[in-house]
Formats: C-alpha cells, structure tokens, sequence
DNA sequence: AATCTACATTATAATAATTCTAAACTGTTG
DNA sequence: CAACAGTTTAGAATTATTATAATGTAGATT
C-alpha cells in the first residue's frame, strides 16, 4: 500500500486526476498501516470530517469504483443489504460478525488452503474466497427436518 | 428436502399457518429433486403463474424470510444486485462463472471440509461459504497473429 | 496569466430492492 | 359460528445506488 501522502503521483499514474476530494479519499483509504473494511456510508462520513466539509456521495461512489476498477480496492459479498470494500486487494479470507456488522481479515494461518476437486472445461479459477458467519454464542436456532 | 404436497403439516409443525399462498410457495420450491438458485422476483413470477393470480411480493418476501429462518432457504451472497436464495440448506460450497453469470453448486465431494483454526470468543460459526470465481481460460489472452 | 476544454463534483432526481403500514382477510380455537 | 390472532395485500416508505445536468476545476494551450 501507499506510503506517505504522494497521492498526487499515485492518482495521475492511474489516469485520474488528482482532485482534492481523491487526495482526500487516498489519504483516509490507503494511508495506513492496516487494512480496513468500510461502507459507503461509513466513507462519506470519515471523509466530511475530515475535510471539515461535505463531499458528494456520487463522489464518493464514483472514486471508489474508479479504485475498484484499478484495482486500489475490492468488494467483498456479504448480503446484499450493502457494499463493503476492503483496501486488501489480495484474496484472502473473511469473518462477518452478524451481530455487529463488522468484518474481520483472516491471514493466512486463520484458514488451511482450500482444496478444490472440481474442474470447470474451459474455465480457470480466479479466486477462491470463504465467509465465515459468526454470531452470539446464545442464539440459539430452531432444526427443521 | 420434502417429498410430496403434505406441505400443510409441514408448515403446521414449523408454526407457521398453512394458507394457499404458502402451500403453494412450498410446492414451487421444494417439490422437486434438484435444489435450485431463485431471487425474489423469479418466485413471484413462478408462483404467479402456477396459481393463475397474483401474490403479493411482499407474501413473497414474508414467507422467504420465515423458511430462511426456519433453515429451509439459504441466502447465497454473490455479488449486491440482489439476493440469492438456495433450497439446499446444507453446507455446500457454489462456483459462480463469470462469464455467464450463474451459479453453480458444489457437491461434498468436490470441496474438501474447510479447516478453520481461528476462534473468535463469545461467537459462535454459523456458516462457512465457499465462493470459487471461475471465468473463460481464454479471456485475458489477446491475439495479434 | 488568461483562456480553453475535458474531466470532476455536486445537488437532486430517478431507479431498484426491500421493508413498513394499516386495513381487509382467513385459519384455528373454543 | 364467533372471536382472535396471524396473514395477505396494495401501496407508501426506506435504503442503496445510479443517472442527470449544471457548475466547477485541473492541466494544457495560447
């Protein structure tokens, strides 16, 4: 990930011009240590604060598919309530907290490395990506046989 | 999966009062031998048709979430567009091809049991999904010969 | 530095999926 | 069959996202 606060160069390199509200987004999206999960909403949020004044939602949407389609960012499939995004470009694995909402990065040990049996003629296999869905340990659910 | 149309009792022991609108919801999903992938609109318009009158797609949404519940429909999480519903209930694992679009189902053979080593405390696992993207060997490679 | 132009931003409108509401309806119980 | 609680329904409300069209701005050209 991005470094320091270069975003300018960042942004032309990849055909975008580097308006503030894009050097903003970099700064809040990519100019940190960890990985983050986030919403439109929740960006749009961080953002206005950040700048101490609002920003457009389309904005907001339309950077982030610009990211997306550079491959800067990712969506992650939960439901379909929401998009979330992941500045974690790499596959890799997700737990979805379905209490809270929140999602949390599996690294490598988390998981074993999925062995996949099944071939599909004439197709390759872009990515293999697991979910798993936790919740309160006390909820419990109902069988139906 | 059911068997026959003895959806009313069924339906009874779930708790949930066996209207038409319901039996025949039961009849449309779950009276066949192969599970199937649906969105909301595909049922209305199935369940439409199979009735010869309308239903009201808020019945629909209704009664999806009360088989969801009661763990007779899966949610898959594909993309955000829409939801996608699965009457296989069981843990298995789907390949989508994107390509075309669709999903296909993974049986137990092809996926081996997916190892998770990481416990997060006070949750419990609820479901562990597989997502295999597929897509066309050929489509990343341009010809110039 | 003024001008030009293509790309960006913005507020708002439009669309789409889903959920809510409240009135009418219906299965079940007594 | 009367009463009640659960269900259906049409339409309104809500939410997430995309489209639109006017205004603004970065970067190139003069």
């Amino acid at each position: 990930m991005v470094k320091n606060c270069n975003f300018v160069k960042k942004l032309r390199d990849l055909g975008l011009r580097p308006t503030k509200q894009r050097v903003k987004m970099c700064e809040v999206l990519f100019n940190r240590e960890k990985t983050f999960h986030f919403t439109i909403n929740d960006l749009v949020k961080m953002i206005s604060e950040e700048m101490n004044e609002k920003i457009s939602l389309a904005t907001v949407y339309n950077t982030v598919h610009a990211f997306q389609k550079k491959g800067y960012l990712k969506e992650i499939s939960i439901n379909s309530d929401k998009s979330y995004f992941d500045t974690n470009t790499s596959v890799h694995h997700h737990f979805y907290d379905e209490d809270t909402h929140q999602l949390i990065d599996c690294d490598e040990n988390d998981i074993d490395p999925v062995n996949i049996k099944k071939n599909i003629t004439g197709k390759k296999i872009n990515s293999v990506e697991v979910l798993v869905k936790v919740a309160s340990d006390n909820q419990n659910q109902k069988k139906f046989n």
